[in-house]
DNA sequence: GTATTGCTTTACGTTTACGTCAACGTCAAG
DNA sequence: CTTGACGTTGACGTAAACGTAAAGCAATAC
């Protein structure tokens, strides 16, 4: 029996079923590959989504969460895809992932402070709440 | 002897001072006035910024980092700000802890699947790097 | 057949988050 | 007293990220 899910590399998807799966629009989809972050094969005009593309609009979507405007999004997922067969294209890539990291990281910190002030915050609230009681 | 620095309750900077200080400009300060995100004193017709204008910035700032509309982060700094007297208003700010709380926990796991995929790629890359010395 | 459904492109509209003038007041320095 | 430096209020511009409407092709449904 054939594989129906994720899995099968041969498993193709029409936009409005990839838009629907991830909660998103068609045009919102649309909007992405007007932007490069996707290229979607076409069975004639028509676009035919597949394993590939689903992996990179999960990334982006995650990127969004994250607040990342989708340029900067395009240049993380072409630092992804891009050949790097040379050493000094490794370099780069490295250099770049470095870069990123960094990113990433005051962000961590910026949540955690976030978070750790919404806690004592919450602390207070629940001590006003037990002296009214 | 007076206290000098920012601990000092009195203390006021001009729209100039602290948009260099947060290194903003001084139209995004005047920005987050208009929406209400911070509301400074007026000298006749002259903003007078105090330490609440410097923290709620500084709040707003963090937020705009982690990715937040500023609607959104004009809802959250009026939770930290609203009197909350009564047991009805303590259980609803308590419910909205909540909620950013969840939110803030999404982002956490985005935030280390990233630096996940980022290290397991790095990982990659200089794996390939070391196969080709 | 025609009608509906789903895909396509083109193109203009909208919201957010400011940038960028313009036009003016005010206060200290020269 | 005029020149700057810094402040003010509009008001319009802009880039990003889509929304939305118009108009058309193409296959299935009746």
């Amino acid at each position: 029996m054939p594989a129906a899910d994720v899995t099968d590399l041969d498993q193709s998807w029409s936009i409005r079923e990839i838009a629907d799966e991830f909660d998103v629009t068609h045009r919102t989809v649309r909007h992405y590959e007007d932007l490069g972050l996707i290229s979607p094969e076409r069975r004639g005009t028509t676009r035919v989504y597949r394993r590939r593309d689903r992996t990179r609009l999960a990334l982006i979507l995650r990127g969004k969460r994250l607040g990342f405007p989708l340029e900067e999004i395009r240049t993380i997922i072409d630092l992804y895809d891009r050949p790097r067969g040379k050493a000094s294209q490794l370099e780069y890539v490295l250099s770049q992932i470095d870069e990123r990291r960094r990113d990433l990281e005051q962000r961590r910190r910026d949540l955690e402070d976030a978070l750790a002030e919404l806690g004592e915050f919450e602390r207070r609230c629940r001590a006003d709440l037990d002296h009214l009681a």
